[in-house]
DNA sequence: CGACTTTGACCGGCGC
DNA sequence: GCGCCGGTCAAAGTCG
C-alpha cells in the first residue's frame, strides 16, 4: 500500500498522466546539485528552478514549439526526486499546471521543500565507486573520513544534476546522439519494466543515465541524465547526426525564436538534427489520427522519438561560452 | 578482438 | 540490527 502509494508518486505519470501526449511537454529535474554555474547558460544565475527559467527567461510557448509541444501541455514539473524512497515526503515536486490563455502557471507542490537538499541526496554517496574503480582509494578514505567527521549529517558528494525526460516509444533506449555503455540493469519494485544503467562511453565523461518504462503508461519511456557531458557528441553518430549538427539551417525555424539558438539546442540534444522539424511544427495542427500518423512514420524514419523535454544538463562544457553570444 | 550487453553479486543508505 | 532497495561492479557472454 504505502510503497505503492510511493511508487506511484515517483513515476512522473502521477498527475494527470492520462494527459500526456506526443505533443505534450512534461520534464522533471532534479536541480537540487547544480550550483549556478551548472545551470543552463544564459539563464539568470538566480532562477531556482528550470521552471522559473521558462517562465522568467524564456518564452514557454517559443520553446514548447520549438520541441513539438503543446502550449496547453498541462504540467511540468521542475524538480523532482530521483530518490524513489521519498518521492513525496520532503522533496519539492513542483507541478506547474499551465492552463490555456493564464500567463502564470499554478505551481502546486506535492510536498514540503525543507528536506530537498538532503534527500536528494541520499543515493549520491553510492556513486563514488563507480567514478574511478582503481586510485581513488585516497577518495573513499576521504569518504570514509568524512562520515566519521560528521556522524550525523555527513557532506555527501553533490551529484550531478539530473534531468529526465519522458517519450513515447516502443525503443527503450533512444538515441541521442551520444554513445552509451549499459553497465547494470536492474528490477524496478512494483513495475514489470527493468530499469538500465547507461554510462557515456567517452572518456573521462562520467555522465550517466537511467532508463525506464513507465510502469503506468508502458509506451513511455523514462530517460533520465545525470550530469554534463564534457566534450561534444561523438563524429560516429549513427545517422551521422553530428554532420548534420555542423549545418546552421537545421534549427532554422523562427519557432525557435532568439530564446534558445539553434545550435545550443542541437547540441542539448544532438539527435533533434537528424528531424525535419517542419514536420515537428505539422504536428501541432494537423488531426490527431493524422497527427499519430505522422507521429508514427516519424518513428519508423528515426529510432527514437521527439517528446524530448530540455537537455539543459547535458550541455556539454564547451557550450557555456555559446550560449552567451 | 574490441566493444558492448547480460546478470548475479555486492555495497551503502534508509526505514522499521 | 535487519531487510529492502537503488545503484554499481565485474566476469562472462555476445556481436560485428
Amino acid at each position: 500500500m504505502e510503497k505503492d502509494k510511493d511508487h506511484f508518486n515517483y513515476d512522473p505519470f502521477c498527475y494527470n498522466h492520462h494527459e500526456l501526449n506526443h505533443t505534450s511537454f512534461p520534464f522533471f529535474r532534479d536541480h537540487s546539485h547544480s550550483t549556478p554555474t551548472q545551470n543552463f547558460q544564459g539563464f539568470d544565475p538566480s532562477l531556482t528552478s528550470f521552471t522559473d527559467c521558462l517562465h522568467r527567461s524564456m518564452d514557454y510557448n517559443t520553446l514548447s514549439r520549438a520541441f513539438d509541444l503543446s502550449c496547453t501541455s498541462p504540467e511540468v514539473i521542475s524538480s523532482i526526486d530521483d530518490n524513489p524512497k521519498k518521492p513525496c515526503t520532503g522533496d519539492s515536486v513542483r507541478i506547474i499546471s499551465r492552463n490555456p490563455g493564464t500567463p502564470n502557471s499554478s505551481v502546486s507542490s506535492s510536498s514540503n521543500e525543507g528536506a530537498e537538499a538532503v534527500t536528494q541526496e541520499d543515493s549520491s554517496a553510492k556513486s563514488k565507486k563507480d567514478k574511478q574503480p582503481k586510485g581513488d582509494d585516497d577518495a573513499d578514505a576521504d569518504e570514509k573520513s568524512k562520515t566519521q567527521n560528521k556522524p550525523k549529517k555527513k557532506e555527501k558528494k553533490p551529484r550531478e544534476p539530473r534531468v529526465a525526460f519522458m517519450t513515447k516509444s516502443e525503443i527503450d533506449h533512444l538515441e541521442d546522439g551520444y554513445r552509451w555503455r549499459k553497465y547494470g540493469q536492474k528490477a524496478v519494485k512494483n513495475s514489470p519494466y527493468p530499469r538500465s544503467y547507461y554510462r557515456c562511453t567517452s572518456q573521462k565523461c562520467i555522465v550517466k543515465k537511467r532508463v525506464e518504462r513507465s510502469f503506468q503508461d508502458p509506451s513511455i519511456v523514462i530517460t533520465t541524465y545525470e550530469g554534463q557531458h564534457n566534450h561534444h557528441y561523438p563524429a560516429t553518430l549513427r545517422g551521422n547526426a553530428a554532420s548534420m549538427l555542423s549545418s546552421p539551417s537545421i534549427f532554422s525555424s523562427s519557432s525557435l525564436g532568439s530564446s534558445l539558438p539553434h545550435d545550443l539546442l542541437a547540441q542539448l540534444l544532438p539527435s533533434y538534427s537528424q528531424y525535419d522539424q517542419n514536420s515537428m511544427f505539422h504536428q501541432n495542427i494537423t488531426h490527431p489520427q493524422q497527427h499519430q500518423h505522422q507521429h508514427q512514420q516519424q518513428q519508423q524514419q528515426f529510432p527514437f522519438h521527439h517528446d524530448y523535454g530540455l537537455l539543459q544538463d547535458l550541455l556539454p562544457h564547451s557550450l557555456e561560452n555559446k550560449s552567451h553570444e
